[in-house]
DNA sequence: TCATGATAGTTGACATTGCATCTGTTGTAA
DNA sequence: TTACAACAGATGCAATGTCAACTATCATGA
């Protein structure tokens, strides 16, 4: 019998993990997004294709994760605001290639900067040390936890390695 | 003129915070959740409740980053549940107070030490010391953007210190 | 080459969220 | 005491998200 668990949500890590999250998005989403009429996930879909290039949906949704059906929609919309193309991928007939277009390229790269300026800002006052050790933790928490889904999937949802 | 600035998700850090956050909410959604018929939402009122005790819906709303108008719906959801209670504030007539229930409780009490295993899985084979650079720099990385509304708020949202 | 199952993406029905707005309460001070 | 701004919360409505089907394509192997 193991002594009655107690939480300390301002030591708890998924807590404090997701508060940081959270609130970077809220502000960058406030004060460099709304003036574009973008959303947080919208942006997420823009990082990803200015940082990794063309992508499939499913790739996109997940290096976004951001539901393959959600992602299905939140692109259609990205289509009409002309900021991304959506094309059959040259080998698959049923594969769909995502990617930006020169308007949407040029408001990644006005983006971009004002999202490493964030991310300084967020950072300001921690030693390089610490911020090694930071994004160590933070691989390393992402790894095990996507070994977890292999290990304990009831729903079979193996994803890649 | 700076340089053309690049942006390499897997060096950014509100991508990996975020990725981090996600995929532990997504699987201890799925893994702990979902058989009680709780959103990642509703736990996290839950966690803030069983860990910090009654609080106003405002107060409810800045501890889990919930819109208060969201809150406000999925308070009403708990309560349907059982897991929660409402009740006019005993100094004030306009506040709420939202309190667990025994069931609430009992079920928060069940699903704490479940949070804490996933806590522990998401960092196995971490140092002891990385762990507290990393808790040491979630706390002063929400403490840098907390301040940065102060300064930069083109909303006057002036919330707390 | 024809079935079969897996894969990629879309869509319909329904639930949830978020903004703006509204109601009611409290504090202040004229 | 009355007027007024700030505050706490709730609600209407449009936008978004999610789950479960559904379509279409591809890979396989009998």
């Amino acid at each position: 019998m193991k002594a009655r668990a107690r939480l300390d949500l301002g030591d708890f890590l998924p807590y404090l993990t997701n508060r940081v999250g959270m609130i970077v998005a809220e502000q960058f989403g406030a004060d460099a997004l709304a003036e574009h009429g973008l959303s947080i996930a919208m942006w997420r879909v823009m990082a990803v294709l200015a940082s990794r290039g063309s992508q499939r949906q499913i790739d996109l949704a997940d290096l976004t994760s951001i539901e393959v059906s959600t992602l299905s929609r939140l692109v259609t919309r990205l289509i009409r605001k002309g900021l991304v193309t959506r094309m059959r991928s040259a080998n698959s007939n049923r594969e769909v290639t995502v990617k930006l277009s020169p308007k949407g390229q040029s408001l990644a790269n006005h983006l971009i900067p004002i999202a490493l300026d964030f991310e300084a800002a967020a950072i300001a006052g921690l030693s390089a040390k610490d911020i090694a050790a930071l994004k160590h933790c933070l691989r390393r928490m992402f790894g095990n936890m996507k070994n977890r889904v292999a290990t304990a999937d009831k729903r079979g949802r193996g994803s890649s390695s």
